[in-house]
DNA sequence: CGGACTTTTGAAGTAATTCAAGGGGAGTGG
DNA sequence: CCACTCCCCTTGAATTACTTCAAAAGTCCG
């Protein structure tokens, strides 16, 4: 297995901001790395919480699945993005399932190996803070859009926010960079694929936005935030 | 200031436990307390955060309000738990407005004393992590609540959470030891007061719960878990 | 080219909001 | 102590946003 420093480091940025450049090398010592395929699954919910990963490459999406069978889509994951940071919170296990939607490159650690770093590398656990807190903003975020907002502008703050995330600038529009069907949508924000596809359909003829199938490119964001602030 | 080392140790539990008895003390020294009255605003909405707080005694609400005006709960904060944990995650400026909603107790420390605590006691992060990590996996359990459950079982859950966070057993059922209106439960269950009213008067009649002016009590807790599972 | 998956669109149905009005309790001030 | 006022709660009726049901068309892959 060939070593990538450089790629390596720069992904681990969400842990290791702050930490002596010459302990990177040890910190990335006890890392494995990890490989994925689209479709292929991380982590399953339920299962013991066992390592924590950073994506280097790719993209994962977070689903939760209720008692009766429903699905929501927690979040998706892209480069630099920690992966089950409740581990290092003394969460015993997953709370989602992790899926690769991608060609996804992961660097990861055992729980014990990230304990002992952590030992010896007390910056990071501050790192792990940030991140839990920039989760747990977000989370906030769309309580507060799911309790107060109809769909329309539900949906406007989801695009807007995988765009920004995630999205790619390309001469079309801010491209959102994984397959990413109607269903996905509703499952993100709150509602039906019905009710996505006709929105979208809606943003389309207004060119806002352009789609297909699993394919979301924004052309118009201004527009797309006037609608997400409330028409 | 007469300082009750058992009452302010035990209430620091949330974010003292696992650190050595004899650093009780010293940890101690560098907070101070404060006293809210009933409508009080401990920390504002967007104010900068100096300091974070444990709940000594009493209960205090956490609101933000959205541009347009409307308002949405957060959370109630009972004795134990931590206020703005958000600060020890970096974060420069309040999310929401906390406000007491009972005689209140808390002890303090400003960021700066508890960053320079945690240096010495390292396990206080790794208590902070897990009190941040609750917070956002409740804020999650919300998010799939919001997303996939109708207005009476949403309303059902939220009610059994307050129970269970801050309920006292009384002879009549569990009663929320704090005022709870109509319009509260909206806010804190995504929909209106009138909405709420009609459910709360409908379990009421099935003797479910027992409730009037800002007062709510559980008096058949087995079927409201009935109806929070799905009917 | 066949078949599975995704999307679209119409129509019917419904849960919940909005609109509207009235009633009751608690606290205050006369 | 009573009456007044404010706040909170209740309930009906109208409206609407969204879901559910249903069917067809499009798109990709093998």
């Amino acid at each position: 297995m060939t070593i990538v420093p450089d790629f390596g480091l720069r992904a681990s940025c969400e842990l290791c901001r702050g930490v002596a450049c010459e302990s990177h090398a040890e910190i990335h010592a006890g890392s494995f790395r990890r490989r994925l395929a689209t479709n292929d699954v991380l982590v399953r919910q339920g299962d013991t919480a066992e390592a924590i990963y950073i994506v280097v490459a790719g993209q994962l999406r977070a689903t939760q699945t209720t008692a009766d069978g429903q699905q929501v889509i927690v979040r998706y994951l892209g480069p630099g993005e920690l992966v089950g940071p409740l581990a290092l919170a003394g969460e015993a296990a997953h709370s989602d399932t992790v899926t690769a939607v991608n060609d996804t490159h992961l660097i990861g650690w055992s729980s014990a190996e990230m304990r002992a770093i952590i030992g010896r590398h007390p910056a990071i656990a501050f790192n792990a803070l940030a991140a839990l807190g920039r989760r747990y903003r977000e989370s906030q975020t769309r309580v507060q859009e799911l309790s107060t907002e109809k769909v329309d502008r539900r949906l406007a703050h989801t695009v807007l926010r995988l765009a920004a995330q995630s999205g790619r600038r390309t001469a079309r529009g801010i491209e959102i960079p994984f397959p990413l069907s109607r269903q996905d949508l509703a499952e993100l924000a709150g509602t039906t694929l019905h009710t996505v596809s006709r929105t979208l359909s809606a943003w389309e003829t207004s060119g806002i936005v352009d789609s297909g199938r699993r394919r979301v490119i924004v052309t118009d964001e201004p527009r797309l935030l006037a609608i997400a602030g409330g028409d």
